[in-house]
DNA sequence: TTTATTTAAGATAAAATTGTCTTAAATAAA
DNA sequence: TTTATTTAAGACAATTTTATCTTAAATAAA
C-alpha cells in the first residue's frame, strides 16, 4: 500500500510525537531501536520531514527531534504520507493510465472512486496526535 | 497501488476477454499493442496468468490467447491480483509490521480494516467479463 | 577554543522490480 | 518433413527503491 520510506515516516513521526508529549528529544538512534528500521534510511525520511515543516530538529549534543506540542492535532497522516510518497495513490489512476477521468475512465476507474475517496478522508481525518496517544496508552505498538 | 506486473496482467486480461467474446484468439503483440505495455514483461505475466488457469493459450502458428466464455464470470479481479501481487495488500499490516492484529495492533490497523476489507470486496465481486463488457460497449479505455 | 555529539547532505551500494533478449518447444501449413 | 509462427522459459540488463557510508555543519560542554 505505501513504500517502505512512508511505513517507516510515519512510524517515526508516531514516536518522536509520542515522546514530545512527554517533552522528550529524541535521537534518531533511539527512533529506530522502537521502530526496527535501518538507521541511515530513517534518518533521510526524518530530515525530509523536517524540510516540510512536520517535524523540528536540533543539531548538536543534547540535540534530537521533535513535534511541536500545539501542532500534533493539525498535522494529518495525509502530511506525512504526500510529503514522502505524493498523492499519485490518490490522483493516479488505478490501472497505471496516464490520463482517466469520469469523461474516458479504465474499466476499473468507478470501482476505485470510492476506495480511494475513503482512503484519503481517512488519512485527513487521522492527527498524529491520535495515533501518538493510542501508542503511549499501550493500546497499539510500533514493532513485535 | 497495484505492482506495474499486476496492472499490465489486469489491462492484458480485460482485453483478451474483449477478444474472446468475439470468438477471437489474440497474440502478445496485439494485446500490448491495445494496452499499451512491454511486449516481454506482458508476456511473461500473461505466461504466469496461463499457468494459474485465469487464461488459456496455443502455441504454434493461429495460437494465441484466449479466456473461455462461460468461465468468464467466474474469474474475478482478486483472482488476478492474488496470481501477481499476492495477497500482502489485504493481509499484511499497512505500516509493515511483521505481525499485526487486533489483539496487538499497529496505530493505523483499525484505520485501515475497513478500506482494505472493502478493497478485498470490490476485486472479489468484481469479473473479468463485467469489465470486459465494459470495454467493448465502449464505456471505458485501455490506453490513451 | 577544543572536543564530542548530533543532524544534514550527498555519494555509493545492495536489493527488488521492471524490462529485454535469446533459445527452446509446440504446432500448423506448405 | 521442412518452414514459419507463436508461446514458454530463463538468462541478462536497466531502473527504481531501499539501505549504507562518508563527510560536513551545527552546537553544547569542558
Amino acid at each position: 500500500m505505501f513504500s517502505k520510506a512512508t511505513e517507516y515516516g510515519i512510524k517515526a513521526i508516531i514516536y518522536i510525537a509520542s515522546q514530545s508529549m512527554l517533552e522528550r528529544r529524541v535521537k534518531i538512534g533511539e527512533v529506530v531501536e522502537h521502530i526496527d528500521s535501518p538507521v541511515a534510511f530513517t534518518a533521510k525520511i526524518v530530515g525530509a520531514l523536517v524540510k516540510v515543516g512536520i517535524v523540528q530538529s536540533i543539531t548538536g549534543p543534547y540535540g534530537g527531534f521533535y513535534i511541536d506540542r500545539h501542532r500534533m492535532d493539525q498535522i494529518k497522516m495525509i502530511d506525512i504520507v504526500t510529503a514522502i510518497d505524493g498523492d499519485s495513490i490518490f490522483n493516479g489512476c488505478g490501472l497505471g493510465l496516464k490520463e482517466c477521468d469520469d469523461e474516458q475512465p479504465c474499466p476499473m476507474h468507478y470501482k476505485f472512486v470510492q476506495i480511494r475517496a475513503d482512503l484519503k478522508d481517512m488519512l485527513n481525518s487521522t492527527s498524529i496526535l491520535e495515533l501518538a496517544e493510542g501508542l503511549k496508552s499501550g493500546k497499539s505498538i510500533l514493532m513485535r
